[in-house]
RNA sequence: GCCGGCGUGGUGGAAUUGGCAGACACGUAGGACUUAAAAUCCUAUGGUCAUUGCGACCGUACCGGUUCGACCCCGGUCGCCGGCACCA
């Protein structure tokens, strides 16, 4: 170790030696605790960034310091490497989207290992690997064995210039990114899979297994998945043999029905619209919604639209006659398609009614005399008795809910159900850069899995990327030559969709479990060994979409035999966002810092550290360059204190008695560190504070060198502790001063120190006085004394003796150890 | 519009969850060392008033409440950020 603190030199030595000695890989070992840290692969992008930087950076100190109290712990870390970019990179520039992915992923590698993160390297993935990609095809076939895939038509964003599919990131305001022409909805036939079916156990799992997740994050999940229980009701349409569905949560207000609304798209439109004299209007009603992404038609603000279609229908519960209209603010996707118009008791309805000037009949009594319910300003939503609604007057809200339902049932005219929000899961992707759908289509047989012994079905590199038309892979001469049907033989065709790059992240944490496996997809006592997941880390942005998917992999892969979890993530940690000078780093704004540039300039352990220290993960990040250069003093501070230390005493006894009052502090400050770090880290996240406690141990070492009665053994202690404390945070200049104090073997593999309760006990404690809850005095008195006492002492005090004068003291409350306050008039 | 979160010095943030508001840093100012600079070290640093000293008062977005005591709990207001699929 020099003088001077060459952390290019100090970093570079220790990866190296990590790197031979494969100090990070790990084997299952039955006699030790596992604990398996995952943070979100990246997207091969090519260049890291600094929310990467901080992702890692906490995965780093979460499994170090895992892995120092006595864990064995599994840190992996690959890439995500199938998707949109690599693809536009060969539409815009010829590269092949493969050869792009490689180099993109070998730059990340060697950038990554600059970082010093204590990465299992040799269980590496790519989602892009052929043998990746057959046990993704493996595991797909046995979903659509179990009947979890299935095909069905969808809408898909299509550009009618570009006669090509667009992903809703290539639509921009309902036009295509490249030719700008207006996008249309499309049915195309597609893979799904069933999520629905899983609904209610994604659901109820929230509350009974995922206790170690944010609750923001259990709320959206609960919010996205969107049970609610209500009722199916039919409605017979007049003068036709069709009868409309509706769905509703509130079947009390049934009687307040004035109207029917049918999304754009129900089944029924055309033949209903056909030969009417609103035909045109309606038509051209139908094709401007179809223009329209469901963002945009959901963003369109409270003005509503629509047609009223010559149709009506019937209320059977009063016989009433209701107009039928279309509108767009009923959508499809959810509960029937179709909506009941109660303007009273609903907003949007109210919207409409008023709109389209339909009357507007309450069925519940408003509490408030404030509030006239022949004359309402605003749909009325809260509690209330139900009125004109002849056999239910009188009850309450709730109950008339569940008699009405009753009395549908008996009737036949609808029966209670419950719905989801959540949809389901459409996978299939008319793109190259994915991992092919492994069936065929047979004119005998219908889809057909491809034979195991054939997969994987490998992407075709005879192709051509233009931007236009269909798949690339429908260009490839040689992807359908000599496809047979695996059922009968007879000629068939293979399917040229590809995968929503989600289903690669939707198992990878397992496969990480046992990398290399040819055989299958992951040992099973293997994955059973590691899973589940202890402490997962990534941004709060894939909240609901890919943390909900990888849960119902879990589950459907646990269903079929080849994993005992049911839950992939034991623990979530949703980090913040990386900002600088109060906006997110950007190209376009031109405030990118580079985590390359600050490892150059500083070294790993500095960019780490400031990153660590500058919030807590769960919040935005400032970066501000000021602040990093703090956080390459405090390391230098520390160097130099271990080396003028060792310099002038060397190596040696740390056996030690306590002299005197300095001796003390120092060790209630080491202990305090040993204690509190652990504390912070472990479960809390708080490294801001602890790397706050290191510095303030800093802080107390450098004024006891300075003080006259230096204990060696005692400082050579705190100087041992304070390495190994520190390691998990800046572990390239641990290991080095850990060499060159003599400590045995790497730092990594130490065990996290110890501390001595007793040390921890102080002999005196400052106790604040109060009057009347405002601080006036801080006394010292003995750590022990009870309540009596501190009153006592508190009292004699002359400044509170000069505060009281002229009071009268009502009561004192006493807190031991803490507070005294006098309550004085 | 709905849901979730946040609001503390010039700045990032602390505060053992109801008990000393501002830990630790950054920045700034002054000083020591130096021919000088860098580095390092020391001192000060929420505001106002008083500074000859002791100090005094105010202060956690705003208004109110509960409490001996509130950054923390409750009610309301304002502002900012994130999510969203008008969810019937």
């Amino acid at each position: 170790m020099e003088r001077k603190y060459d952390h290019q030199k100090i970093e570079q030595k220790w990866q190296k030696v990590w790197e031979d000695n494969h100090s990070f890989h790990v084997t299952e070992d039955p006699n030790k605790e596992k604990y398996y840290t995952l943070v979100m692969y990246p997207y091969p992008s090519g260049k890291l960034h600094m929310g990467h930087l901080r992702n890692y950076a906490i995965g780093d100190v979460v499994a170090r310091s895992k892995k120092m109290a006595g864990y064995n712990v599994l840190h992996p870390m690959g890439y995500d490497a199938f998707g949109l970019p690599a693809e536009n990179a060969a539409i815009e520039h010829g590269v092949e989207p493969g050869k792009w992915t490689h180099e993109n992923m070998d730059e990340m590698d060697r950038q990554l290992k600059t970082m010093g993160i204590s990465y299992d390297w040799d269980r590496k993935l790519a989602s892009c690997n052929e043998d990746y990609m057959k046990w993704m095809q493996w595991i797909f076939i046995q979903f659509f064995k179990k009947g979890v895939a299935y095909k069905k038509d969808t809408d898909v964003n299509w550009c009618p210039s570009c006669n090509t599919v667009l992903a809703n990131e290539q639509v921009w305001g309902g036009t295509c990114e490249r030719c700008k022409s207006v996008v249309e909805k499309k049915k195309l036939s597609q893979w799904n899979f069933k999520i629905t079916d899983y609904a209610e156990r994604l659901l109820e799992n929230i509350d009974t297994k995922l206790g170690g997740w944010p609750d923001n994050v259990r709320t959206m999940q609960r919010n996205w998945i969107g049970k609610s229980k209500g009722a199916n009701i039919t409605f017979p349409i007049e003068d036709s043999d069709k009868i409309i569905e509706v769905f509703t949560t509130r079947a009390d207000t049934t009687y307040g029905v004035t109207f029917m609304v049918l999304s754009p798209e129900h089944p029924f439109v055309e033949e209903l619209i056909k030969g009417k004299p609103c035909e045109e209007e309606a038509r051209a009603y139908i094709k401007e919604c179809s223009m329209k992404s469901e963002i945009e038609r959901t963003a369109e603000g409270r003005e509503k639209t629509g047609v009223f279609i010559d149709t009506y229908c019937i209320n059977r519960l009063n016989d009433k006659k209701v107009p039928i209209y279309i509108s767009d603010y009923v959508l499809m996707g959810y509960g029937t398609g179709a909506v009941m118009g109660v303007p009273a008791h609903d907003q949007r309805d109210f919207d409409f009614a008023t709109k389209f000037g339909l009357d507007i009949i309450p069925t519940i009594q408003p509490e408030d005399p404030e509030v006239d319910p022949n004359n309402l300003k605003e749909a009325f939503l809260a509690e209330g008795k139900v009125i004109n609604s002849g056999e239910f007057n009188g009850m309450d809200w709730h109950d008339a809910i569940a008699a009405v339902e009753k009395m549908l049932e008996e009737k036949g005219w609808g029966h209670h159900t419950i719905t989801y929000r959540m949809r389901d899961w459409i996978i299939s992707r008319q793109r190259y850069w994915g991992c092919p759908i492994p069936m065929i289509w047979c004119d005998d047989c219908g889809w057909v899995p491809e034979k195991e012994e054939n997969l994987p079905v490998k992407l075709p590199t005879d192709v051509e990327f233009t931007g236009k038309g269909e798949s690339p892979i429908t260009t490839s001469p040689t992807f359908q030559q000599g496809v047979t049907c695996p059922c009968c033989g007879k000629p068939a065709r293979r399917e040229v969709d590809t995968m929503d790059t989600f289903l690669d992240s939707s198992w990878y944490f397992l496969r990480y479990t046992d990398a290399h496996n040819m055989e299958e997809p992951f040992n099973k006592e293997k994955a059973n060994y590691w899973m589940d997941v202890d402490q997962y880390i990534g941004g709060i942005e894939h909240a609901t979409m890919h943390l909900l998917y990888a849960r119902f992999f879990q589950m459907v892969l646990h269903d079929l035999g080849l994993t005992d979890y049911e839950e992939p993530f034991r623990n979530l940690l949703t980090q913040g966002m990386v900002i600088k000078d109060g906006r997110k780093m950007s190209k376009s704004i031109g405030n990118v810092v580079s985590p390359e540039e600050i490892i150059n300039k500083y070294g790993a352990d500095t960019a780490r550290l400031f990153i660590l220290f500058a919030a807590p993960p769960d919040r935005e990040l400032d970066w501000t360059d000021a602040g990093v250069e703090g956080s390459y003093r405090f390391v230098n501070r520390v160097y130099r204190f271990v080396y003028d230390f060792h310099e002038e005493f060397g190596a040696g006894s740390k056996e030690f008695t306590v002299e005197n009052d300095d001796d003390k502090e120092l060790v209630y400050m080491v202990n305090r560190a040993i204690k509190k770090v652990a504390d912070d880290v472990s479960g809390k996240f708080a490294f801001n504070t602890a790397i706050s406690t290191i510095m303030e141990l800093v802080n107390t070492m450098y004024k006891y060198k300075k003080g006259d009665n230096v204990n060696v053994p005692l400082l050579r202690y705190a100087v041992e502790t304070l390495i190994l404390i520190l390691s998990p945070f800046t572990p390239h200049v641990c290991e080095e001063m850990w060499q060159y104090i003599g400590g045995e073997g790497l730092v990594f593999d130490q065990s996290w120190p110890e501390y001595d309760e007793d040390a921890l006990v102080m002999d005196t404690v400052e106790i604040v006085v109060q009057i009347n809850g405002k601080l006036k005095d801080k006394i010292n008195m003995q750590a022990g004394a009870d309540a009596g006492e501190m009153e006592k002492i508190a009292l004699e005090s002359d400044k509170i003796k000069e505060q009281l004068e002229g009071k009268q003291v009502v009561k004192v409350i006493t807190v031991p150890g803490k507070i005294v306050n006098i309550v004085a008039k």
